[in-house]
DNA sequence: GTAGGGTTAG
């Protein structure tokens, strides 16, 4: 008796049936497999039925093979697919890399009259949805309707999400207020819609209003806040969640967390991450990653570590988010260590390692670090680098001082350079003090993008480096007579598990007159040691134009005082919020953390600052 | 005797 081997359990003799086949391809786990499944089918003259066919189109569709091609092949040799195996194509196509395809196979199916039935525009739709494809969608509603799934749920409710998710918000609302049957299936889609279009206010209407509420009821509301940097409004609804007794999933857990991370709330997380372990939900990468990114950004590097050292699956991400980590603290040499550990167990890094290990190198001063690995991408790799990585060479070259070779990458890069490139190149020449320079590309940026705030700043930060008040106040003063917006700037401080959100200018905390005189005295006790400010006196008095330079100092300067009134000395103060630490709040801040003996956290965009006894970890040399 | 096998939301 002739047989072909598999695995040792799983052969398959010539006397198979079809049952036995069937069972077989059940058992499949790999595409080998199931190729030789079939070639043995051949074989022994066995014909694939219906449902045999059926099952290996499943098989190579599954978003875990994703073999499309040969379930193309396998389909163009049936001689009259039936609707399960039109859907199943369909359904390959709209999950993977050519959702356009599903369109095509549509088309053929309704040139074959090869009837619908109600699994066929949910796997439709989703390509629709992927592809944003609106003119498609409403072709396909116009179906829907003419063949008579207008009430079938499934249908509507893929119709309402494709709306309501590819910027259609009004057609969706109209068929949500007009279709017979609605579930918490269309609830979700319409609140997920409002989020994503920034109606949150609507988008929480229709979530106090639903009939019945789901985990994923709560997650698209909290995960919306968290989208629209409503990050106290995600916590709160968690809490909400909590007392509602629904019980939190992965996804649930990783959103919450994000908001924890953006707020620096870290007594939060902590709580959270306890909770996790509490129940047993299995630590996956994703909230692997989250938790050791809240870590990271709250200055718990250990705790990261832990986390890493218990996730079970140690994918590409949760190294990356290690070495982010470390790159934010400026352990550039850490970061490195990682790196090559993460190659030596067989973890390739991907475009996002990279990005993170080129910004650790730019923010340790690890220039030739960085040169290296940037020439190995292409290399070693197979990446090809995109204006991602071009910009945080510009970065590192910048800020070690290499201006001119930072400018030379700039001229032969194969992209056209983005604002973000130009940025760091202006924030070099602001550091190396080169105004010539820096000056130009400011005028540029401002020609570039009249309407972004950001750019003005930055020119007018050129000029106050060297020392040009009035043409940095006249930037700033452009701005404002061009109408062009900048939020205002903002610091948020966590203290006994409460973050507090403070916004320069701001009026509004409960403690306002005891912060402001908090303030004074702290600024008393500074000039004492013999600081003076560069401009204007030290809280700013916002009415004074001369002032208008260092507005963005304020909110975290309301921070600082409200942290020094809620602790004790020789305990930690947390910013755990701000835009970017500057020169002159460094300064200020080393002074503070001696003078009042507190150890001061302060976390901005990309970096993390621990002061304590008048020095700063983050190793910038100013 | 003609089902079976596969659906939508975070």
């Amino acid at each position: 008796m002739a047989s072909i081997t598999l695995t040792p359990t799983k052969q398959l003799s010539l006397e198979s049936n079809a049952t036995q086949t069937l069972s077989l391809l059940e058992r499949c786990s790999r595409m080998e497999e199931l190729k030789q499944i079939q070639a043995q089918m051949f074989k022994t003259g066995l014909v694939a039925d219906t449902i045999t066919v059926s099952r290996i189109l499943t098989f190579c569709v599954s978003p875990k093979y994703g073999n499309l091609e040969y379930a193309q092949m396998v389909f163009d040799r049936v001689s009259r697919p039936n609707t399960f195996m039109y859907n199943t194509m369909i359904r390959g196509y709209s999950n993977h890399k050519e959702p356009e395809k599903a369109f095509l196979l549509y088309q053929q199916m309704l040139c074959h009259s090869v009837p619908h039935n109600s699994y066929t525009f949910p796997f439709l739709l989703k390509a629709c949805s992927s592809l944003l494809a609106i003119e498609e969608t409403k072709q396909i509603h116009a179906h829907v309707i003419k063949l008579g799934f207008g009430s079938e749920v499934f249908a509507t409710n893929s119709l309402l999400h494709v709306y309501a998710t590819s910027g259609s918000i009004k057609a969706a609302r109209l068929l949500f207020d007009q279709v017979p049957e609605r579930d918490t299936v269309s609830w979700n889609s319409m609140i997920d819609g409002y989020t994503k279009c920034g109606k949150m206010e609507i988008a929480h209407e229709f979530f106090k209003d639903m009939p019945t509420k789901n985990v994923i009821s709560w997650t698209t509301m909290i995960s919306g806040y968290v989208g629209a940097g409503m990050f106290n409004e995600a916590l709160n609804l968690f809490h909400e969640m909590q007392i509602e007794g629904v019980k939190p999933d992965n996804v649930a857990l990783a959103s919450t967390l994000s908001a924890c991370s953006h707020l620096g709330a870290l007594d939060q997380g902590r709580w959270i991450h306890a909770y996790i372990d509490r129940i047993g939900v299995e630590i996956d990468p994703i909230l692997g990653c989250v938790l050791i990114d809240m870590f990271a950004k709250c200055g718990d590097m250990e705790e990261a570590l832990e986390v890493f050292r218990k996730v079970r699956k140690k994918e590409v991400s949760l190294w990356t988010a290690v070495i982010s980590g470390f790159a934010i603290h400026g352990r550039g040499r850490e970061a490195l260590v990682w790196f090559d550990n993460m190659q030596k167990v067989g973890i390739r890094p991907n475009h996002i390692t990279f990005t993170t290990i080129l910004t650790a190198c730019s923010h340790s001063g690890l220039v030739e670090e960085g040169k290296s690995l940037f020439e190995s991408m292409d290399r070693v790799h197979k990446l090809s680098p995109t204006i991602e990585h071009y910009g945080c060479m510009v970065d590192l070259l910048g800020r070690a001082g290499f201006l001119r070779e930072a400018m030379g990458l700039i001229e032969k890069m194969p992209v056209k350079p983005n604002a973000v490139v130009w940025g760091a190149l202006l924030n070099a020449c602001r550091m190396h003090k080169n105004v010539e320079l820096g000056k130009k590309i400011g005028k540029f940026l401002i020609e570039e993008d009249p309407n972004h705030g950001g750019r003005y700043i930055h020119l007018a930060s050129i000029h106050a480096v060297a020392g040009d008040w009035d043409r940095a106040v006249e930037a700033r003063r452009q701005m404002k007579d061009r109408g062009v917006s900048k939020l205002p700037g903002c610091s948020a401080i966590s203290l006994n598990g409460v973050v507090h959100e403070f916004l320069a200018g701001g009026q509004s905390h409960p403690q306002i007159t005891d912060i402001y005189q908090m303030w004074d005295s702290i600024g008393e006790r500074l000039e004492k040691e013999g600081y003076k400010p560069a401009l204007g006196n030290l809280l700013l008095d916002l009415e004074d134009e001369a002032n208008e330079m260092a507005i963005n100092r304020h909110s975290e300067r309301l921070a600082i005082a409200f942290g020094l009134l809620g602790t004790k000395p020789g305990t930690t103060i947390r910013i755990v919020k701000n835009l970017r630490v500057c020169e002159e709040c460094h300064t200020v801040t080393k002074l503070i953390s001696k003078i009042y003996d507190r150890e001061i956290v302060m976390r901005d965009r990309t970096r993390f600052h621990l002061f304590r006894d008048g020095k700063c970890t983050c190793g910038d040399k100013w």
